[in-house]
DNA sequence: CCAATACGCTTGCATGTGCAAGCGTTATGC
DNA sequence: GCATAACGCTTGCACATGCAAGCGTATTGG
């Protein structure tokens, strides 16, 4: 007999696997960025100052700085992002998000919110939903990566 | 005002990059097998005869053929996995799990489970667990994937 | 039948990612 | 103060992955 949270630990893997693969297609092809891109934009756009130190970003995508790195540079080169130092420490190299980025976000988060409602809607009532994404929330609470 | 399904979503990813990091972690180091190995073979324990060709199992896995066959050479290797030829059709080459797969899905599917009880136990009551789950349940029905 | 197409699998190439090492900067302990 | 450690970032390397092309096999249409 499976264990519940087993079960549902499992389902929710392969739920998220499916759709990061169908916003993958989505996003490239109408917005030319990838899933990474965009939550990196988001999570820049959520935070004090709309920016973050490179490690921290990192720490709340659950990436590599290294990546991070790697992500910045083209994203520099299309506008989306800049990079600021900080006058106290120079090791901190600031990712901010531009105007540039926001539209960019914007775009993105409306693709976003219409593939979430091909999943959601009309499927469950609110209270059910509400209840889902609490459960969700607790999951990554205590992370340092809540976004919501 | 973010929509409640598009903020579920978002927190489904997150919370799934999270065990996901979390699993790959510990599978490395107690078991030597990443979370995409432990998935084939799960896939293969769960399906008919115990076995899938390799296209289809790729369709399960949200990721691509070419994939599929460079993870199936390293997995023969330590014979947690064979590979069948069907009689009618020479061009399939099924995956067949193993008994030394079985084992080390079981070993591993421990693991798995201990982390999902560190997410979730004593947390909630099991109707709302169950609740969650069947949600997840029908965001992947539909599917190729249903592996629960 | 046979040609054309579809299918399953593999391989070359390009890209994305993590780890470990290295560099420069800041913090700590004496 | 100064040596040492810690920190933030970048880079070299290895590895994983997708796409497109190629190969062999089966199916389809005439």
């Amino acid at each position: 007999m499976e264990k519940l949270y087993e079960q549902s630990a499992l389902r929710l893997l392969q739920a998220a696997d499916e759709i990061r693969a169908r916003l993958a297609g989505e996003f490239s092809a109408v917005h030319g960025i990838s899933v990474n891109e965009f939550f990196v934009l988001l999570h820049l756009q959520r935070a004090t100052k709309h920016r973050l130190p490179r490690v921290e970003l990192a720490k709340r995508m659950h990436i590599s700085a290294s990546t991070i790195t790697r992500m910045a540079a083209p994203m520099e080169k299309l506008g989306l992002i800049e990079r600021h130092t900080d006058e106290r420490d120079a090791r901190l190299a600031f990712m901010v998000i531009t105007d540039a980025g926001r539209e960019k976000l914007s775009e993105t988060r409306a693709t976003f919110a219409k593939q979430a409602g091909y999943l959601f809607d009309d499927r469950w009532d609110e209270a059910t939903l509400n209840q889902f994404s609490t459960v969700l929330h607790r999951l990554v609470s205590g992370s340092v990566s809540n976004l919501s």
